[in-house]
DNA sequence: GTTAGTGCAAATGATTTGCAAACAG
DNA sequence: CTGTTTGCAAATCATTTGCACTAAC
């Protein structure tokens, strides 16, 4: 196993980290950037980057791809494995569970001889607030 | 709406058309570029691209996006809305249709107040060949 | 002949990496 | 001090696009 090297504290990670504590939504590498910059923060986008990336090898953040291919990302609340209803516009979150999804995956696995079967399911529209906006 | 233009029929076009007919798996654009050179057929990579993305459109392809970020092709049998098991090593394929998903997710948006839901499942494992290969 | 299709090379856009300077512990 | 972390610029990588050229019909 891989020896866990502790984590330096930074000015950078402090606001990349508080940022994430405040969304409720997710929000692309390049999205923390500007949110960050509009505070008066000087983060570097690389910055950014490399401590999402960290996070997620950690597990403290879940990860999405968006329809457009680029990546989005919240802070991870449930450690149980989960899915997302996320509103294509402002990145508003709904945590969902579903037993009989996961059963289905593994009677499946099974069926067809599968090993090692790991699923994504992601779901995108436009929450309330965003339907009537536009 | 958009006129719908004639199609031509060209070399490239027919070589690209036979492969995904021939393949049971999904190939990404560059796996099929590298099959119609071995097979002595000169195809550009852009050629590829650009066909797949037609067909993409018109539903004549399923596409599906790989955990390393490539997309992955594959002719399109059922035109109904469906999901895969790809087999992350070959990528063997098994289609999959079930209504309890589709009906999970419309119950889901009406209950969270989201308007035009789509969902995007997928899921990876090892087939059996490629299991034992292992 | 007209117009769609091709293919190279160059552009794109998100993400990563090399490396020297900056800083936490 | 000593090893992390940062940040810029340059590199990657899949995919797209500009454009002159070729080929379908």
């Amino acid at each position: 196993m891989a020896l866990m090297q502790r984590q330096r504290l930074t000015r950078q990670r402090t606001a990349i980290l508080q940022l994430l504590q405040e969304a409720d939504s997710f929000l692309s590498a390049q999205e923390m950037y500007d949110a960050l910059r509009n505070k008066g923060l000087k983060v570097g986008l690389t910055t950014v980057y490399r401590n999402l990336q960290m996070m997620a090898d950690m597990n403290e953040v879940d990860v999405v791809r968006r329809e457009d291919g680029e990546s989005i990302f919240r802070r991870c609340d449930a450690g149980d494995h989960h899915h997302h209803l996320v509103c294509r516009s402002c990145g508003f979150t709904v945590e969902l569970a579903n037993d009989q999804l996961e059963n289905w995956a593994r009677s499946l696995s099974k069926k067809h001889r599968f090993s090692d079967v790991t699923h994504h399911l992601e779901l995108f529209g436009l929450c309330r607030s965003c339907s009537a906006g536009a």
